[in-house]
DNA sequence: GTTGTCGGTTCATTATTTGAACCATTATTT
DNA sequence: AAATAATGGTTCAAATAATGAACCGACAAC
């Protein structure tokens, strides 16, 4: 493992959950010593990586992340043209609604709004998705390049409850009920008591740069739920797309079958 | 140089205009050899710090930057609560206004809202202002620890224009003014014919947390207009710290000073 | 057709990184 | 109150990783 991956590895150590760290644990939880560990630090502070609390002398992440962040967003303004968006849509279902960014065959999860119920689905940001057993993944695929999908499909898949499916022929057929459809559906998939659907937003090249979902526990929905649901966040995503491109929806969905 | 330190510097070759170079483009401007670049940008692509196009095979800043922004920007969602007032605030007063966020003594442009207009302030995410010749930096010095304000006034300050203030005792009156009257005021301080106003976004703590900004051509800046947008971006800041900490803002005010 | 530049690779040489042992301070346990 | 443990931090001989000149095939420019 090269200098660089070590250092860069010692900023996965800290989530949501664990915002701070000191010294003395990011090298327990790292397994490099401690001055090692005080060293590929020190580089990452000199870049605005982690800064370092001057009063309790623990770790966090830095500045210097959020810019580059803001700096790759600027060329395509994802996150703030669909949080209107998002939040409209939480209020009118009262469920959750989040926002996931496509990178390279990847999913990862920028913007979440939770209603303000007890039981509600929780998501976290900063995660990625898998893309064959979450609304989210489907919804991703329906409109992802061809390799893109053959990447997705081409591993063995994980069965992470006992309703995923992991067979590829099937989850294609899923795929292309997604398209047909303008929204996927998955029902506990990823997570037991969890049904979530979603929909592709597409870039100017016609292919999917991220999904909106909509996930609630499954004792709140229904079949026409459901369906609700679906159109709902279908033309919020057409929304977004239209938003971002500057051009029509099926313009857009043309553009990609080329 | 370490070779974290020169991994990173890599990233910072990226910028809005610039969104994407070849491994050759990158190898010359960091002055690093053809093979150490690449090595460098294979370890910052397995964390998805960069990405390189399949096609072109150019490489742009990646989604794991995004990831640990959006981890970072979590605890404590600056950016969310304060887009819907940037944009009112851009829409009410037809000029550029912008979010920065604050960091270990320093301020970073997160979130800008241009106006539709040819004759505009354009202002880029992503830059880190300077303290001391800005209208969101005396606003931040406004309400920051007292140890942040010596750190950025400890040392010899640039003159960006020939309006700009550098005399240490002359700033801290403009710091106190930007106290009592709840904006700040910088004319031509930073850039020639260029006007702004701005207000500190307060944490729980009492302390600068971030600024809202309203930036405008001096030829469309009456005294009359200066006070209407300070007034405003007080108003919109002060609407979102006490969004962010669920508290009053005379509350958060007195905590600082205590 | 020729020349230049691209992204990419190799391995002897060079430079950087490592971590055990140590420190002062603070926190925890007895 | 005293003893022990854990913290953040430092040093430098030994160990390991990084380096870059020279090379490659493919593609672009002239």
């Amino acid at each position: 493992m090269s200098t660089v991956d070590k250092a860069i590895s010692l900023l996965d150590l800290f989530s949501i959950d664990t915002p701070e760290l000191g010294l003395s644990e990011i090298a327990r939880r790292a397994g490099y010593d401690k001055a090692t560990t005080r060293r590929l630090l020190l580089s990452l502070s000199r870049h605005g990586f982690v800064e370092q609390d001057a009063e309790t002398r623990h770790y966090r992440l830095g500045a210097g992340l959020t810019r580059l962040a803001r700096i790759r967003e600027a060329r395509l303004p994802l996150l703030q043209t669909a949080l209107p968006f998002l939040r409209d849509l939480a209020i009118a279902t009262s469920e959750t609604v989040h926002l996931s960014e496509a990178g390279n065959a990847s999913l990862l999860t920028v913007l979440v709004e939770h209603p303000a119920r007890a039981n509600r689905v929780n998501v976290n940001v900063g995660e990625y998705l898998p893309l064959h057993s979450t609304a989210s993944g489907l919804a991703y695929l329906a409109h992802a390049r061809p390799d893109a999908v053959k990447a997705a499909l081409g591993n063995p898949l994980t069965a992470f409850t006992s309703h995923t499916v992991t067979e590829p022929g099937a989850i294609l057929a899923e795929v292309e009920a997604t398209r047909a459809r303008g929204y996927s559906i998955m029902d506990q998939g990823f997570e037991d008591g969890v049904f979530s659907v979603a929909a592709a937003i597409l870039g100017s090249g016609g292919y999917a740069i991220g999904t909106l979902a909509i996930a609630a526990p499954v004792v709140r929905t229904t079949k026409a739920l459901a369906a609700e649901r679906g159109q709902a966040v279908a033309a919020a995503a057409r929304q977004i797309s239209e938003r971002l491109s500057g051009e029509g929806f099926g313009a857009l969905r043309k553009r990609a079958s080329a």
